[in-house]
DNA sequence: TATTGTTATACTCTATAACTATA
DNA sequence: TATAGTTATAGAGTATAACAATA
């Protein structure tokens, strides 16, 4: 642990990024326990409501086009998604998830949904809700200067 | 972006999982504006004020041994840190910072701080604090989850 | 025997540059 | 010509298993 004792009062940004740490560590090991990693897992949460092509994943996942070409193969080869002509453009594909990614996708958000609200079951409703809200604010401030 | 607008209300869970991406992407951009990886930088930051062995090192990050066996050799090959000897154990060594490490260790560390203040600028002070002193509560959970 | 660290090996993830096919 | 996607290549990160040296 750090040296830190676990009660010291940490600043704002600290506090971002140890909570950012603890986070993935959750996600990855979520994840590993389903032979995936993070971010074949974060490839299946975001086709849950979506069914882009290779260019609009790359510019979600802030990768390069073609680290989702070989992100998606591996995902292909383990028959979580699928590869889809596109009816309106020759060139372009739709990925979509199979029934196993999807159930995938349905599992891995649960326990990552039951491992975080444990970390959070010492606060009372009334600070969850607060927590909620102000990580929104920043969250938001970030999503709006991403598109800057 | 999401289809879930900027600001719809995110429940606590969501909101974790967006923050932490969204602070891992920041530091993500400030380590590779230095030309390392984020498990480099973090590697210069745990390295600040300890100078472990390789098991310890292991332990801090979640990784393998082995692993970290890697991660040092390519951080050393860049003159950031050193191998020393461990005086009480012929087996072991001890890592520590360069003076360059040193150095971009603090520079990645002010950016990513610089980064991080401009999203919490719409909070007002108060909520600021509020917002670091809840999360210092689910990062010691967290803490205290990872030693149970 | 147990512990500390490295090596060998095999994947996954990532980027850059060059390529193919379609628009 | 421009765009969507793939391929070739190279390097980083990671784990498992086997190993060497020291405790």
């Amino acid at each position: 642990m750090d040296p830190e004792s676990a009660h010291e009062r940490l600043d704002l940004v600290d506090a971002l990024v140890q909570s950012s740490f603890l986070v993935q560590e959750s996600m990855r090991g979520v994840a590993r326990r389903h032979d995936v990693s993070i971010v074949q897992a974060r490839l299946l949460g975001i086709l849950r409501d979506r069914e882009p092509g290779i260019l609009a994943l790359a510019e979600h996942l802030g990768l390069d086009k073609s680290s989702v070409t070989g992100l998606v193969d591996r995902a292909e080869a383990r028959g979580l998604i699928e590869r889809r002509p596109d009816p309106d453009d020759g060139r372009a594909i739709r990925v979509g998830l199979t029934a196993d990614g999807r159930a995938l996708a349905g599992t891995a958000e649960r326990e990552v949904r039951a491992e975080l609200q444990r970390l959070s079951a010492g606060l009372t409703e009334a600070q969850r809700d607060q927590l909620a809200s102000l990580l929104g604010e920043v969250v938001s401030a970030g999503q709006a200067a991403r598109l800057r």
